[in-house]
DNA sequence: CTGAAAGCGCTTACAG
DNA sequence: CTGAAAGCGCTTACAG
């Protein structure tokens, strides 16, 4: 392995001289830079990080938790912030939560993160007084994706929960229905973020700005997941009565529910109704209505949000290269309402510095899972 | 931040005997580990990992480079592979390739793995002589996944593409079709992992073997992806006479199909059967039949074979519990065929340890998307 | 079983 | 703009 010492020697200069050059600082001349330049490429030397990040005191490194990988937000999410990491120089250290129980607390609260990262990001992921006591002293720059998950001093990119749910439920009562069920997130499940409980409010919400009661029985309780979606709408079925539309917390719930129903020989939508929250990849093979929401964009706002402040602690060996401008200017900054819904802004967390959250604008996309009520 | 000779003044011992008594070597006194531990536990202490990895002359990273991490085997494959890596104390470094065009050069041939990893674990990543040669001069133990990626002096944990297709195939003409179509991966693609040459030989190998001859208009190629399949579709409809079935060369590929189809107004499997491989979370909403692969087994295989040989190299800290034993006896090593296949065995690549590779079981799953073609 | 000391390969004030 | 030297926080022979 070829040492920093063999490129000095090779260009005849000191090896804080190759180091300087190598990072692209400015206070190497034109000339020496060259050299040195040409000394590690004919050496074909690399720096080690381990080194680098002993002596530089930084890592190098972004640790990115996620409730499961193999869910379509999340993947959708990491597929962005890795692209925006490694674009800046930055390693990305995945944690998959997975639903073990015991994971997130050897996650946040053991040795997973301490000196390990220069900097947090949580997606989605439930957190308990002990786990923000923990992420505190580590004292990390770090931001959150999802309404569910809040870290006092740390930026949050997310969506208006709220405002997606009455959208999606009033797309349902625009359509005529005035029984709609609402199937959800878990409250006792360990992984549970609150974004289920957003999203129940803007149901509630919804329903009664239309004058319509709130029916505990249509209100069903179960995982993030098609399983989780199966399970609530075949418990749905069982109490009877059925609905005539369904409107699941997110996607692959939804894509849960259809299931349900055909299994059950309902017809979608001449029986009952089915949207969604997501726009899973899948949405349009299944004709699925939905709530659309920016996955891949929130991935990379919450990377340029949380790089932002570290540009320049790292070396530009990476490649200096800012970071694409996606923006697309459909963000609105400052926590101010926006999106499908023009309802109420929404209630600022205490404490986060409102400055760099993020709230994206969500869309209602029809598909053929939704239609009017029966006539009889 | 508190530091090692922090502990080992607590302790009352040398920094060696806490570094020896954190990592549980077996050289040190109980009584000695007791105050080690305790003195560590009391000041919260955490090795540093870069200095740690200095000193010792590895990185306990392995680098897991995947095509995207968005489709669901790659996912499923990462959710698994994590799991197994956190266990063993090792951090996982995550590469997703992303369908740019100079990523993989970017991963396998520049400072993406120099000096940061101990080993390597690529998945479906395509690979040229030029990767080869870079992978080759990190001299790293590594593994790969996936028919489509073999590097010399590695092992590959897959399951037998060709054999699979045979089956997919075989369920078709069981059924009772003859016109067959396959939709199959882009060989232009940048990311185009050889896979899909495996599959298309499966079909081939199976129509030939019932005495029906390649119909080159029936074999349309496009990406391993929801849009692939509907676009590979659609120009299969535009062809005229369309096929009665449709094997996929994987479930979103059929998904894709599912819509096309559906859009063309014809009726499925009534007017058109379809098949895919993966057995992918949806397949079931979906009604699709498929071939289904063990994707979590692939990883989690994939895991313990590059970690065996490492096994001791790191320190106990993290947990010195072994992988869980989840092999499930399915397994297959020393490359005889398994599978719902029972055809020719699967012919070893040059060189590669084949004591370490392993073929994994596939099997139909037969859905609503399949039936008889009409008798007409 | 334990310790003193060298060394891992960089970066960073500091001085010039 | 450049270099000499200290130091980052560990691990590892080596010696006892």
């Amino acid at each position: 392995m070829t040492r920093i010492d063999d490129v000095a020697r090779l260009a005849g200069v000191s090896t804080a001289t190759v180091s300087r050059a190598l990072r692209g600082l400015p206070t190497v001349s034109a000339a020496t830079r060259h050299r040195v330049l040409a000394a590690a490429e004919h050496l074909e030397y690399a720096v080690s990080p381990s080194a680098s990040r002993l002596a530089g005191g930084r890592t190098g490194t972004v640790a990115v938790v996620v409730p499961r990988i193999t869910r379509w937000f999340f993947s959708t999410v990491v597929e962005a912030v890795e692209e925006s990491l490694h674009q800046s120089g930055y390693d990305l250290l995945l944690h998959n939560l997975g639903g073990r129980r015991q994971m997130r607390q050897r996650v946040l609260q053991t040795a997973g993160l301490h000196k390990r990262v220069d900097a947090i990001m949580l997606v989605a992921t439930p957190l308990r007084v002990s786990d923000l006591t923990a992420l505190g002293r580590l004292d990390l720059p770090g931001v959150t994706i999802s309404s569910g998950t809040v870290v006092p001093g740390w930026p949050c990119v997310r969506i208006d929960d709220v405002a997606a749910a009455r959208t999606a439920t009033r797309h349902l009562l625009d359509l005529g229905h005035r029984r709609i069920a609402h199937i959800s997130g878990d409250p006792d499940d360990e992984l549970a973020f609150t974004t289920h409980l957003d999203r129940r409010r803007g149901y509630q919400e919804a329903l009664r700005a239309a004058g319509l009661p709130l029916d505990p029985s249509l209100d069903v309780e179960s995982q993030f997941t098609i399983d989780g979606g199966t399970r609530a709408t075949e418990e749905l079925l069982r109490r009877g009565d059925p609905p005539t539309a369904i409107f699941a917390a997110c996607d692959e719930m939804a894509m849960g529910a259809v299931s349900a129903l055909r299994d059950a020989g309902l017809r979608i939508p001449q029986d009952v109704s089915v949207i969604g929250i997501d726009d899973h990849d899948l949405a349009g093979v299944l004709g699925l209505t939905t709530i659309a929401q920016p996955a891949a964009e929130q991935g990379l706002l919450a990377a340029r949000v949380l790089l932002d402040p570290l540009r320049g602690l790292l070396d530009a060996q990476a490649g200096s290269a800012a970071v694409a401008t996606t923006d697309g200017g459909s963000a609105t900054r400052g926590g101010s309402a926006t999106g499908a819904d023009a309802g109420p802004p929404p209630v600022a967390g205490g404490g986060e510095p409102a400055g760099r959250s993020v709230i994206l604008p969500t869309r209602l996309v029809v598909r053929a899972s939704t239609g009017p009520p029966r006539a009889d």
